[in-house]
DNA sequence: TGCACTTTGGCAACAGCGTTGCGAAAGTGG
DNA sequence: CCACTTTCGCAACGCTGTTGCCAAAGTGCA
């Protein structure tokens, strides 16, 4: 009943030798096309798409298009759903991608909780568990609590077929190794193989990545509209950090270090933050928040993204953490009114004739999704590899 | 001679419709890896490469390289250059990639002056012409100029094979479509079709950008070392841009306004700037530079440096324009400075174990290349086309 | 000098990719 | 009921990288 093709063992996690490998053959051709058609119909949801549809948006021939949906049908994750009206001859039918047909792990390892979640193709959580955990215990403690975790999960949403695990944790770690670097008040954990680790003990392909990466990617396919923008999240909780997401994927940086935007120095010779520096934006807007003035804090939010829009030609911005959270319309308004003025300057008289994509302010929100928000983008993390 | 593939008509420029049409095909897959090889031949220079490493770098089979590397020797692309020491059995053949079996054309329209040059694969320049310009006198005279410069250029050059011109202009335009935009001081180019316009001129394919791209490109390429890294040029002459290269390949964004650095505030309520805002890099650094102070201007240059270099991870940075070469030392251990402090501030205790990756501070140089940068870059945002 | 051994790299047959040509299936409309 | 349109699969095909095999071209020891 299942073809011979490796859906069941994506791509996950980078090469650790760090040296890409590039080189395609008929396999990666193969499995490229696939991914395409996964992400169109993904993208498509319950409305579907059909061969011909998809055809026109690939580039590819019709038949081929049928050939390669042939063999996602044989593994059971696309299905034909009925048949559009007919424009004068045989009607179109449509394809509609089968969300149970695989799932996906999703670990949250924060640092007195681990949220663990079960997702579908679609990304959509089918199954949570939650429960306390001391990620400065050391690693065993925290391997045999993940590994309880994610046992109990699968056991109970009656052991689908699952492609992998996507963990994300605080701190700055490598995401092509796995291997998790100086984490703050958990010296501990500098230099271990959590990845490996982890494979190992689940007996599943792993990712692991930043929270705030996770939670971005999550969110950036939550939000999504059209594939190729570009889009950050603005965490602000016990401190401050981003995720980005460009050109449709998630930006890492070549040592897992982008996204570090909480020590953006944004008042020379400002108050001096932790870090050393001075004038950082995590400082200025965490004490303005200290003494209570939410306003001051989400203006100084504001002019920082509008500096990540400019540089980045950023398309969408979302918000979370606790600190936002607990005072959403403050920190949507403050910051929607700074990326305004800095359109309205930017724009200088909006060209009539030319691509309005230019003139209008970047669009702010909150982060939905709550709590779970990590989770579910470390699932991500994982269907990523895919679709495209 | 020449076999029939694309390698003279490489696929130049966006697609104009804005949705991408990734579906892959043989024609594809050959394109693909013959790019790749090249780009590996192209990195390797004089020393070239036996067909054997370069299976090991692709994961391609050695058969495999001997296939695409016969079909680019039939194409002059590349050649047989002896051969490395043997190790106990037949010595490897090396081949090298052949720089004059192509070219192209590179065009840097500045405000006041026209810089053409004729690169081959290398990126290297064999031809130069420079001739002054009106960039205000409006399109035709700027195209005639244009095509005439080109035209002489390649005359004489001795009419090698051109496989395109890469056009880079001040301001903001769209990449995609080619297509200008609000040029300040400039009104008449709004909304002008600069790439249509000049390939139906040159009969030659055309691609347009941000001159502080095509400089970041053509840098990154020639300081390059390890491919994938992430790169920030910095140009400060009558105002401050940037150009961004991560991951190897130049990010321009989804609407081509990636890389405005010159706005990033950094004194928040600081002075006012002609944008606008208030504390803007480029109003602090000119002010400064106005007044004399040198040394404040590269510091606070380094402090906006040094927040590029956080937020995205960038692995080298290289200061050029005129203010900067004006003063190279000055600027250069100016924004030193400030990235060494920020580096021993975030790196912590450089961990004794871990990746040394993230410790060392960021390596600043000013840009070589001069009065040609943009020009040089320009021609490799068309060779980037034939190489991966 | 001869011969065994190692290593490189081409020839030929092959499996599998998307493409092309064509016809069956399944509608609409007069 | 029939002509027409449109969708979509079957079969043959060209071309990709892969595999099996062997010739070429060295080294090193007898």
């Amino acid at each position: 009943m299942s073809s011979d093709h490796d859906l069941d063992r994506p791509d996950i996690g980078a090469r650790p030798d760090g040296a890409a490998a590039p080189g395609a053959n008929l396999l990666a051709l193969r499995g490229h096309n696939a991914a395409l058609l996964l992400g169109l119909l993904r993208a498509a949801g319950e409305e579907g798409a059909s061969r011909l549809e998809l055809a026109e948006r690939t580039g590819l021939t019709p038949q081929a298009v049928s050939k390669i949906t042939a063999r996602l049908r044989a593994d059971g994750l696309v299905v034909e759903a009925g048949r559009r009206a007919s424009t004068g001859g045989k009607p179109r039918t449509v394809l509609r991608l089968v969300p149970g047909a695989r799932h996906a792990v999703g670990v949250h390892l924060d640092r007195d909780e681990i949220v663990c979640v079960l997702a579908d193709l679609t990304g959509r959580p089918t199954a949570v568990r939650r429960a306390p955990l001391d990620f400065g215990a050391g690693a065993e403690a925290v391997l045999a609590t993940t590994a309880g975790e994610v046992a109990a999960l699968r056991e109970a949403a009656g052991g689908p077929p699952v492609l992998g695990a996507g963990v994300a944790c605080p701190g700055p770690l490598d995401h092509a190794t796995g291997v998790l670097r100086q984490v703050t008040g958990a010296p501990q954990w500098d230099g271990f193989p959590l990845r490996e680790a982890l494979a190992a003990r689940l007996g599943l392909p792993v990712v692991v990545d930043k929270d705030t990466n996770a939670a971005a990617l999550g969110l950036s396919r939550a939000s999504e509209e059209v594939g190729g923008a570009s889009f950050a999240y603005l965490h602000l909780g016990t401190g401050l950090g981003a995720g980005l997401v460009l050109g449709g994927s998630l930006y890492r940086g070549p040592h897992t270090g982008a996204g570090e935007f909480g020590h953006q120095v944004l008042q020379l010779d400002g108050p001096r933050c932790d870090c050393g520096r001075r004038g950082c934006v995590e400082a200025l807007c965490l004490a303005a928040v200290a003494r209570g003035d939410l306003p001051a804090a989400a203006r100084v939010l504001g002019v920082a993204a509008a500096n990540l829009v400019e540089l980045l030609d950023i398309d969408r911005v979302l918000l979370g953490g606790r600190t936002v959270l607990a005072h959403p319309e403050v920190f949507r308004d403050g910051v929607a009114r700074e990326l305004a003025d800095h359109a309205a300057l930017r724009g200088r008289p909006p060209a009539p004739g030319s691509d309005p994509g230019a003139a209008p302010a970047v669009p702010v929100a909150r982060a939905r999704g709550g709590a779970r928000t990590v989770a579910d983008g470390a699932a991500e993390l994982v269907l990523t590899g895919l679709f495209r």
